[in-house]
DNA sequence: TTTAGTACTTGACTATACATAGTACATAGA
DNA sequence: TCTATGTACTATGTATAGTCAAGTACTAAA
């Protein structure tokens, strides 16, 4: 897997995934990974980073099956983030792939 | 434009626009910013790694309009190349827009 | 002779993913 | 009881690649 393609994406994923429901580091590390390969060292970063520009709040809860769980949740300003970032990915690929696909001159 | 998003998928681009005819690195500049905005800083270390990975072979042109040209050629091995990455961007970017597009659950 | 367009190069900076390691809690099994 | 395993989070250092800014140099036209 070319890591260099993963740069933005991951991020997008992440605020993706919490858009859906709450979800805590360890187990968005397993959800994303279900489609690109990612370690504890990417995803938690970047929910600091996240966090830090006011995208995610956090809340604990405790679990049956290990130390507390740090929840992620989407602010309203995390639903404009995503919104603007989804809408640039979107035309991102949609050139790239254009312009891979064009015929020879 | 997020400028994360590029990485990795420039490097596909400039080999691609390569493959299809031998171009020197200032007209690389301009096809490429057709669809992704970037800067000559930007494409000439990218063909200068390739070129020192053995993907692209050079060779000077004179041109009435201005100093000589280098133009890069696509080798053999570059070809192969091309081809691998070809492969993982399509993956990735399908994996990646199936993941974002999942109902909510 | 000055300006604009062409063409290439370099160096410092920045963002992000990765590897590795460490801390700590809960549960199951020897 | 002790140990291993799985869960959960954090910290630190490294590598890669794109960005910015500046500089060199050639040609042709104003």
């Amino acid at each position: 897997m070319n890591a260099q393609f993963k740069k933005g994406v991951l991020e997008l994923m992440v605020l993706t995934a919490v858009s859906r429901r709450d979800m805590y580091g360890y187990e968005l590390v397993a959800e994303v990974s279900r489609v690109v390969n990612v370690k504890e060292g990417t995803i938690y970063p970047i929910l600091k980073r996240l966090t830090n520009e006011h995208y995610f709040e956090t809340y604990l809860r405790e679990s049956s099956e290990g130390p507390p769980r740090k929840y992620y949740h989407l602010t309203a300003v995390g639903i404009l983030h995503l919104e603007e970032m989804m809408r640039e990915w979107e035309e991102f690929h949609q050139k790239v792939n254009e312009f891979l696909k064009e015929q020879k001159a």
